[in-house]
DNA sequence: CGTTACCTGAAA
DNA sequence: TTTCAGGTAACG
């Protein structure tokens, strides 16, 4: 469910009222134990007891609780991804159990982080330093570092549809199905074009549409199809905004052609045939140079 | 590389 | 009843 701008709402809302409390409790309900990975939920809440949380970061789509002063302090992180349904609320103790509650952190000031997932495939790992959970990725896409020409050292050379490309996290951290969707959009690209195609212009195109999608849906606090909401329990209103995503056989605002949908990489993909032609463009991929 | 599995509930 | 889902890891 959550992308970057999503996950970005809730560390945002968590950070200024959860920094600085120390954890009194960590409890996983019965069923739900495969959130913790096969680490017994005794090891985890020995090391979470007493803990304070120090911060809160994120790197694409891995939102980082940082505790006792982060790793250089000797802390430990725990990394919480969401996955498709999770969610991540702040509720005083003695509020009615969320629907779907999986774990809860009690905190010393009367309030606890409650996790809730439908589906179950949310996870939580505690580490010593979070480069350990955020190895394999690449940079955050809203982390200056990820410059077009960084974007186009991932592209080149593949021949991969462009989208399946935005949506590997080994590229670009954080983009997901929506934003995807809505940056091929943006820039005026099919997402099958193959990604060692683009020219120059496409992909400098991309890399600023990319950018302002995620700003927007930050802006928009996020998209609530079906399962998101914020730390609160409420939705965003992204979803009141995008362009193409889940619009299939409506008017493009921008040409009124039918919008499409097709599967792209496994994933269901929707784009505006007018706007997001596929053209002919196999003379122009690069070979990836030894 | 594409396909399948992981889970559960809502919508078609 | 069937299909679909904001994600990723493990397959072949």
């Amino acid at each position: 469910m959550p992308e970057l701008p999503e996950v970005e709402t809730i560390r945002r809302d968590l950070e200024p009222r959860i920094t600085g409390r120390a954890i009194t409790g960590f409890d996983v309900l019965p069923g739900a134990e495969r959130l913790l990975r096969g680490v017994p939920q005794r090891a985890i809440r020995k090391r979470l007891l007493g803990a304070q949380i120090s911060g809160i970061g994120r790197h694409g789509k891995y939102l980082l609780i940082e505790l006792n002063g982060h790793h250089d302090a000797g802390g430990p992180t725990l990394v919480v991804h969401l996955r498709m349904t999770g969610s991540l609320r702040h509720r005083r103790a003695d509020a009615p159990d969320d629907r779907f509650l999986r774990a809860r952190i009690p905190l010393d000031d009367g309030t606890e982080l409650r996790f809730t997932d439908v589906r179950k495939f949310g996870t939580f790992d505690l580490v010593d330093d979070p480069a350990e959970a955020t190895a394999k990725l690449g940079p955050d896409a809203t982390d200056p570092a990820f410059s077009a020409d960084a974007f186009w050292t991932g592209l080149r050379g593949r021949r991969a549809p462009i989208k399946s490309m935005l949506l590997d996290q080994r590229i670009v951290a954080g983009i997901g199905n929506i934003y995807a969707d809505e940056a091929l959009f943006l820039a005026h690209l099919h997402p099958e074009a193959p990604s060692g195609s683009l020219r120059p212009k496409e992909r400098a195109d991309l890399h600023a549409a990319i950018g302002r999608v995620l700003a927007d849906g930050i802006k928009n606090r996020g998209a609530s199809f079906r399962d998101y909401t914020d730390a609160d329990g409420a939705a965003g209103n992204q979803q009141y905004f995008v362009r193409v995503f889940r619009r299939t056989d409506e008017p493009c605002d921008d040409c009124g052609a039918t919008i499409r949908r097709s599967v792209v990489g496994g994933r269901a993909s929707h784009w505006c045939p007018r706007c997001q032609p596929l053209r002919q463009r196999s003379r122009t991929v690069t070979s990836k140079r030894p």
